[in-house]
DNA sequence: CCAAGATAGATCGCGCGCGATGCAATCGCA
DNA sequence: TGCGATTGCATCGCGCGCGATCTATCTTGG
């Protein structure tokens, strides 16, 4: 049942976000964005999406309500016509302030210890791997998943 | 990052599934809807939706879209008439064994031993544990989530 | 230099996920 | 018995997530 199991703490992780992350005016796939961004500023749409695998037609909506809410711009690459760059704008690094709290608020809901997450997320992230990666990997039991 | 982890794999989740439900003409929560019923038959829209940690506003188009298709009949409860039943077809059985395959080959793709995901299936149950009974529950550490 | 192919975004349609709201049936309590 | 409160489901609007398709720009081979 591990798919239901993540399926199921996905929107269990989007709960927990909301009563954070709604005084900021965020959803939480903005938020996402918006960390990769205060991460490295000035990054293409494509970037993004390598980042948080996600498509243009996910991100270009989205992107368009986080510029008409002022946090960011989007603008042409002058190297590459072809390209639209995203920068933050003050109101975004305003934001990154208010937002500073979240993650150690959300680290105290989970009620783990740090060795316990990290723990977890390498689990998680070789998991990811294995299904990105077409599938058939190691040793394989019998049945997770119904 | 344990939130950005989840988020992620429960994407790459629906993507390893889309191959194989996409031939029964499912969808990823539309398969949970119907696992559920599989297991137990004849179940009000509000059961459906306690199990799967889903509204009556999601569930009551899912539900119609498969009454449409075929493969569940949804009426009132003479008992009670304002719950809505929900019993699979004979379409609906015979997905079932169209389906039986699915569990066992998402198994292979996650690369796991039985243990590993019985070790996992408990630790993502008791972080979902702990983010639905809000938050504050253990140790917690530093700053696992940005 | 120019046409064919590749690449980066944008657009569209559909199916969730959910808060807010509405409505009918049932329950509870005087 | 009667009437307010609760319960169960449906509806609506909005924001993803993604496959399919389109357009504009860049790249490459002849």
């Amino acid at each position: 049942m591990l798919c239901f199991d993540v399926y199921s703490l996905n929107l269990a992780f989007g709960r927990a976000y909301k009563p954070l992350l709604e005084p900021l005016g965020l959803t939480y796939p903005q938020y996402l964005v918006l960390l990769t961004l205060w991460a490295e500023d000035r990054q293409s749409v494509g970037r993004i999406g390598a980042a948080l695998g996600l498509d243009s037609s996910t991100l270009t909506p989205l992107l368009k309500r986080l510029e008409a809410a002022g946090v960011l711009r989007r603008h042409r690459d002058d190297q590459d016509e072809r390209r639209v760059l995203v920068s933050l704008t003050e109101a975004g690094r305003v934001l990154q302030q208010r937002a500073e709290a979240v993650p150690a608020t959300m680290a105290e809901a989970t009620g783990m210890t740090l060795a316990e997450m990290r723990q977890m997320h390498q689990a998680l992230t070789r998991l990811r791997q294995a299904l990105r990666d077409g599938g058939m990997g190691g040793a394989g039991g019998g049945d997770p998943c119904a």
